[in-house]
Parts: structure tokens; C-alpha cells; sequence
DNA sequence: GCGACAG
DNA sequence: ATCTTGTCGC
């Protein structure tokens, strides 16, 4: 019971290694509409929130239990499933997800993950730091870990990427402070998971 | 062995 | 993430 845990850390451990190979670092170009994803959570109950902003707003809602544990350095595996539901059928240029990208131990944080998967650019918004330290230079505070200029922190957020964008790609969306289809994402998440009981 | 540790 | 009131400040 507890050697099949450590079985399963292995192998998800190997499985964002593969991933974290996957992932292209390209500019984005003609970024139209997009996309914030985030979880609110009544208990065992999870509530995702997609919102995306283009010439006319889009969202979804799911709400559905979500069972795995929350482990550091594992999120993708709570989050992500319920995450791609609520991204059915919605169009975008640009996803932002509420996590880490590549700032992560194995390169391969939920934004990664999810990015790899679509094949879609995304790019990972979290409010305190999994791994690195916090560098300055030239006015800019870097996330770096081993050498590794992995994200970027502006005010009290950090970026990084998660697929198909760049760090200059980051830089600029993070200038614009906290993007506005995240809050919106949590916003209405939060709203949704207070009438999931009753 | 001792901390750190996305949401 | 969530449990939780008021309170200090722009």
C-alpha cells in the first residue's frame, strides 16, 4: 500500500520528464483571445472556471470530485483533468493557468503539462514560488534554478512558461499585472462552489 | 538528517 | 486550496 505510492511518485516523476522534452519555446504571435483556467474546491468537490476574452467573452463551469491529493510538484494530477474539461470547446490563442510552468523541479509544472497536451500556448501564473531563487538583474527579478533563468516575478506573482511561448512572451503579459481572465476565472469558480452544497 | 514545498 | 471579522489604508 505504501510501496505502490512510492511506485507512482517514480513514475509520475518520469512521466514530467518526458513531458518537460516537449515543450517548444516559441514567440506567440497574434495573441487575440485568451484564456484563464483555475479550481475552487468544497471539499472533495472541485469547481474549474475557463474564461477567455476575445471579441466576445466564453466561459465554462465543471464541477466534479476530484479525489487525487494535492502533493507539491504533483498539482497537474489533481488539477489538470478538471482543468481540460472546463477548456472544451473554447478557442483561444494564449491559455494562462493558475500555477507554475516550467519553474518546477521537473521543468514540468500543471501549465507545462496542460500546454503539452492541447499543444496550445499557455503560460503559468502562480502566487508563490515552488523551486529557485529569486535573481535581479537589470531591473528584472528572475526565477532561477541551477543557472536556469526558469520565470520571472513581477510584483507579488510568478510567471513562467508553460508551452510555445517565450520568456520575452512572459515578460510582456506579466507587465500588465495580474491578468484580468484569471481573476475573472477565480471569481467565478468561487462563485459557482458556494451553491455546490446546500 | 533537516527544511522547503504551486493549489 | 480552505477555515474566517474586523480593520488599516489608498
Amino acid at each position: 500500500m505504501k510501496i505502490e505510492q512510492d511506485y507512482l511518485v517514480k513514475f509520475l516523476y518520469l512521466v514530467q520528464n518526458l513531458i518537460s522534452k516537449e515543450v517548444k519555446f516559441e514567440k506567440v504571435e497574434k495573441v487575440n483571445e485568451m484564456c484563464g483556467v483555475d479550481v475552487a474546491y468544497q471539499g472533495e468537490i472541485g469547481v474549474a472556471a475557463a474564461v477567455c476574452n476575445g471579441r466576445e467573452r466564453r466561459e465554462n463551469v465543471v464541477i466534479g470530485k476530484v479525489s487525487f491529493p494535492y502533493v507539491p510538484g504533483l498539482l497537474f494530477m489533481r488539477e489538470a483533468p478538471i482543468m481540460i474539461k472546463a477548456l472544451e470547446n473554447l478557442d483561444y490563442d494564449l491559455l494562462l493557468v493558475d500555477g507554475h510552468g516550467i519553474a518546477h523541479p521537473r521543468r514540468s509544472g500543471i501549465a507545462t503539462v496542460i500546454g503539452v497536451l492541447l499543444n496550445k500556448p499557455t503560460i503559468g501564473v502562480a502566487k508563490s514560488r515552488l523551486i529557485g531563487e529569486e535573481v535581479v538583474e537589470g531591473g528584472i527579478t528572475y526565477i532561477v534554478d541551477k543557472g536556469e533563468k526558469l520565470g520571472v516575478k513581477v510584483g507579488k506573482y510568478y510567471y513562467s512558461p508553460g508551452n510555445l511561448v517565450t520568456l520575452q512572451d512572459v515578460l510582456n503579459l506579466s507587465e500588465g499585472g495580474y491578468p484580468s481572465v484569471l481573476r475573472e476565472a477565480d471569481k467565478l469558480s468561487k462563485k459557482y462552489k458556494k451553491g455546490v452544497n446546500q
